[in-house]
DNA sequence: CGGGGAATTCATCATCTGTAGAATTCATCC
DNA sequence: GGATGAATTCTACAGATGATGAATTCCCCG
């Protein structure tokens, strides 16, 4: 008589919930995505979803990792040498905003989420930083490539903040390519070019 | 016996309400700045903060405007000519960051509540876009003036972003005259530069 | 000196939040 | 086929939140 109780077949709950935090953490940042949102999107009962994940926070932590390859991107920017590599960046970036549907959640949903969220801060210092375009940086130019590297990140959201989370017109319907002839030459200077005194 | 009533002599509630709000929108953003948290900070009641305001969205929008003026930054910016503008575009941007108590904790509570509240993706809009920094770009470079204006828009708040909310080293601690080397020949660029084909 | 109105607080409501524990159902292994 | 354990849900709690309405106290004007 009851519903409780285990359901027959395979049902991905888990996985469900994942995708469904990732969405919800990405449209309404951490506090704003109730953990009975994300289990009305996963088709679930809250309570699986500390059944899962223990808690909010180790949800969030396991849902909303940048899958971040530096040595691809190094490879991939650097391979046609250092001219236009500004572009590059910029193309990239917004590709992987544009193009990838199951990358952008957790995008805004980092950015969303640092703004109050000191754990969301540290992952986006992580990627800005040490851990992620630091590394691309200091392949390029070893002089100074802390300061490059934050200077390009600053730019970088910058942008995806105002195209993609305020929607500032027109910046947010701005033809790409238009955006990577623009922006590009700014964070090329960033990685090589003269930054004024010390 | 009671407690209740009004209290003798002028108390300036009202004011000590707005300001309290100012602080805790600019540390908590708008969702994590109870009403509670505010009334305390202003050593009140939580009733009347509502006897005053109304709501809590009426609150955040009468008391988060931005003194932006726009003619006097026009005057301040382009009276030494043109070069040179970008550098003094991000040396006074910074200048009131850094240097006044008062804005700051409107600023950062503007940005910060933006990412999830759209009445403040609102206010952030139109200080980048048509009622503020347009305007002062419009009077630079009259040819694609919206899309400059939204270029130096995003490059300035992921500065404010990364320097004062997030607090990406080594940008966060970084000498201003530094900043203002690196990050002005960029914005110049933005102003008067090429911006690759429309 | 009396009354109207503003200032301030009290008590309270309905709702939502994250979280915990117990109960129920199923799958699997011996 | 009974036992063990995992999956899933139900119920519930304790606290916080925005908001409301009534009560109380004071100021000011006549």
């Amino acid at each position: 008589m009851a519903r409780s109780g285990r359901r027959p077949g395979e049902s991905g709950a888990r996985e469900r919930i994942a995708e469904s935090a990732r969405a919800a953490f990405g449209e309404f940042g951490f506090d704003g995505a109730t953990i009975r949102i994300i289990a009305t999107g996963a088709g679930v009962d809250p309570a699986l979803v500390h059944h899962y994940f223990g808690s909010k926070q180790r949800l969030f932590l396991s849902v909303m990792s940048l899958p971040f390859n530096a040595e691809f991107l190094k490879r991939q920017l650097l391979a046609p040498g250092l001219t236009g590599v500004g572009e590059r960046l910029v193309r990239f970036f917004l590709g992987v905003w544009d193009e990838q549907p199951s990358v952008r959640p957790i995008l805004t949903g980092i950015v969303r989420s640092a703004m109050t969220e000191p754990d969301a801060a540290l992952l986006l210092r992580d990627f800005l930083g040490r851990q992620g375009l630091f590394q691309l940086v200091a392949a390029i130019a070893p002089d100074r490539a802390e300061l490059r590297a934050v200077l390009v990140g600053s730019q970088l959201i910058g942008l995806a903040m105002a195209r993609y989370i305020v929607g500032l017109e027109p910046l947010a319907s701005a033809d790409p390519e238009q955006l990577v002839a623009s922006i590009g030459p700014a964070i090329e200077r960033y990685l090589t070019g003269d930054l004024g005194a010390a």
